[in-house]
DNA sequence: GTTATTTGTTCGAGCATTAAACTTAATTTG
DNA sequence: CAAATTAAGTTTAATGCTCGAACAAATAAC
């Protein structure tokens, strides 16, 4: 949580005009009024305001093009992108990235360190995070307006938005990394588990706008979900939700990196998937614990040529994701589930077993009310997330 | 949900009054402005308006007792509970219960009738339901104002709190309920999982006002859940969450009531338990699939009379309730998860395994932020839960 | 009795929102 | 090409909700 300016409030309808936006790109004020569903009147007075203090701006694309219709033309007004800014770190394993996110959401520059994360101590990682924040603001915000806050994507528990619990980057545990960088910069500070990142961003596209409750998979080096109920992301205010990896599949089952027994991380991960392959066929041996996305790859593309061990590999933790899936929607019956992250790419190999696993488990009527179906993977929606978040947060004030 | 009154609304401000005195009783105006959070001024105002109302009434409670401080004494104020009522209805296995809720939100009185619910076609059921409304508007409602609407707590599946889905106590599926009695009274019906009423019930108990995100276990014949979502019941939109007694322990377990195997259930029930010790103890012949009252007390005290057959039950039924709440807690990470039903009369058998299942299965991280602990059993909570949701979701109106 | 203390009421200011009337800017039609 | 038509966007005045502040009421303490 943030340190920092206790109980300031912008107005809930200019935050929520400026997150149509974001959400929907530039739009005329009219079409802005059906979006937040207050009358044209409203939107008029607060878009007014905004242009006067230049935080957004008439758009005229002369493009008479098509659609043009009888009537005066829409204007669309756009957020000026330079209005303010946040800056966001992503920790993962041996990397931190920072990106400067503008005033419309999107990521306006990144930059990315190396560096040995496990190795760091509490006050090691902060400084190193510190100095990244630095680097941006000096490198990046100028030409930009204020810097809204902070925020950060954090593979693993956090717990309270406030301190690292367990990272998979980190030794140590139980880091409060918000309040000295609150302190630092006098600025909030926001910190989320990046599988909620994920699940943010995409939950921010406008083809997903009406749907409340959903869950997006993450399958990858591990496990994650990312669950947004009630139309926001579900931390279960400790922030320690959600760990859908962890969740069991066979109580004597392997070692998960957890330190516990048969988690389905421990059949989905690409670790488990590296380990029990590299049991039967001949790959390079490795840091079992993190196979790279080659070794991974090799994996799929024998699956891809009919390999009977490969495709049973598969087989087995679609059996394993399935069983997963099958408890998560009993208990929470989110009516549409996304699988996305690395782990995608084997999609077509786990989804027949998948499906036999959830086919066994659950009565029609539950399978019935839940889509399940791939989300393409892409890097960049966990910073997109965590900005997506901070901006949605810090209510924006006119000067 | 209802097909009459498309949009009346009632002033959030006031049903917000309403309800606090419904969760904490009667109170004064500077009480009550404390607990909506809002200014005394605004208090004033709409008990006043209350009160000439009719609604409300002041309470002169002249024991200068103790508490009497200096300054102007308080004055407590109350709900009428003869201002208007709701009509509920509890089906169960052979059995249909009426109630009368009052103003208030508590059950002023019931009638019970017996019958073989599960011979009864979908058009007896909605006549045996009307019959039992009408018996209730003729019997009980006298001396009360306008009916706000009726309520339907039902075990089983409810979809779209529109129509039961399956329930144990009928043969039929997908009973339209809601409607046809919506329009044979054209009033507001609200149809919901009894699990679900309980929760709410539970969690408007003043102890539990704090807590956002609870689970409610229900043991029993069978295993239900009713889960609080960010204050609120949480029904997965479709109304089919929260299934938590079909969670999977086992894929290829023994057979659940729901036609799959290794549901956590089918280890827990009552049915499960005797079915199992009826294979290894002398225990009389029976209905097995709904043992009664009497025979599961038996096991009950086979078990506290130290016997090792029954104790071996109880804790493999305790093994699979904490592999399910495994699951549920990675998944939610409620702050609260209460045991009740029935079955808690077994939960001191049941603990010791059940934890150490948790144990084994969860990081400390996760088992630190939840609670577990029983919740005494009473038959009223539900009739109490889908009063408190029929009153919560009819704004209130002035005439 | 006088003062202090707390509860509760009343009144007016402030704010957000909207309906309705109006202005603006285009297209269509005669 | 002017007039009619259509649709977008603005302005204004009215409404309604909430709260601060002043005030009234009812008691205990002194």
């Amino acid at each position: 949580m943030n340190r920092i300016s206790p109980d300031q409030t912008g107005s809930p309808t200019r935050d929520r005009i400026l997150n149509a936006l974001r959400v929907h790109g530039p739009q005329a004020r009219v079409d802005l009024s059906a979006i937040v569903e207050m009358s044209p009147a409203t939107v008029s007075g607060v878009t007014g305001e905004l242009v006067r203090a230049g935080a957004m701006r008439e758009v005229f694309e002369r493009e008479a093009g098509e659609g043009r219709g009888r009537g005066r033309p829409k204007v669309t007004i756009e957020l000026v992108p330079q209005t303010a800014h946040v800056i966001v770190v992503k920790l993962s394993i041996n990397e931190i990235q920072v990106a400067l996110g503008d005033f419309t959401g999107s990521t306006a520059a990144t930059r990315t360190r190396s560096l040995d994360t496990r190795a760091l101590s509490a006050p090691e990682l902060v400084k190193a995070i510190v100095e990244a924040v630095e680097g941006c603001h000096r490198e990046m915000a100028p030409g930009y307006g204020p810097c809204l806050g902070i925020g950060l994507a954090v593979q693993g528990l956090v717990r309270d938005s406030d301190v690292i619990a367990w990272s998979p980057a980190l030794s140590v545990r139980d880091v409060d990394i918000v309040t000295p960088l609150a302190d630092r910069f006098g600025l909030s500070v926001y910190a989320a588990n990046d599988a909620n990142c994920i699940a943010m961003a995409i939950r921010n596209r406008p083809e997903f706008q009406g749907i409340d409750n959903m869950a997006v998979l993450m399958l990858g080096p591990g496990v994650g979900m990312g669950l947004i109920v009630g139309g926001k992301v579900y931390d279960g205010r400790t922030g320690a939700a959600a760990e859908f990896g962890h969740t069991k599949y066979q109580m004597d089952g392997p070692f998960c990196h957890c330190g516990r027994r048969g988690c389905i991380e421990s059949f989905v991960g690409d670790y488990a998937l590296y380990r029990d392959a590299r049991a039967m066929l001949d790959l390079p041996n490795t840091d079992a614990l993190h196979p790279s996305e080659e070794q991974m790859q090799v994996l799929c593309d024998l699956a891809a040529r009919g390999d009977p061990v490969a495709l049973g590999l598969f087989e087995q933790a679609g059996r394993a994701l399935g069983f997963g899936l099958t408890n998560l929607i009993a208990l929470i019956s989110p009516s549409l589930i996304l699988v996305s992250g690395s782990g995608v790419r084997a999609y077509e190999y786990l989804e027949p077993s998948m499906r036999r696993s959830l086919g066994d488990g659950l009565v029609e009527t539950l399978l019935a009310n839940t889509e399940i179906r791939p989300y393409a993977w892409n890097e960049d929606l966990t910073l997109r997330g965590i900005i997506a978040l901070v901006l949605g947060s810090v209510p924006f004030q006119l000067s």
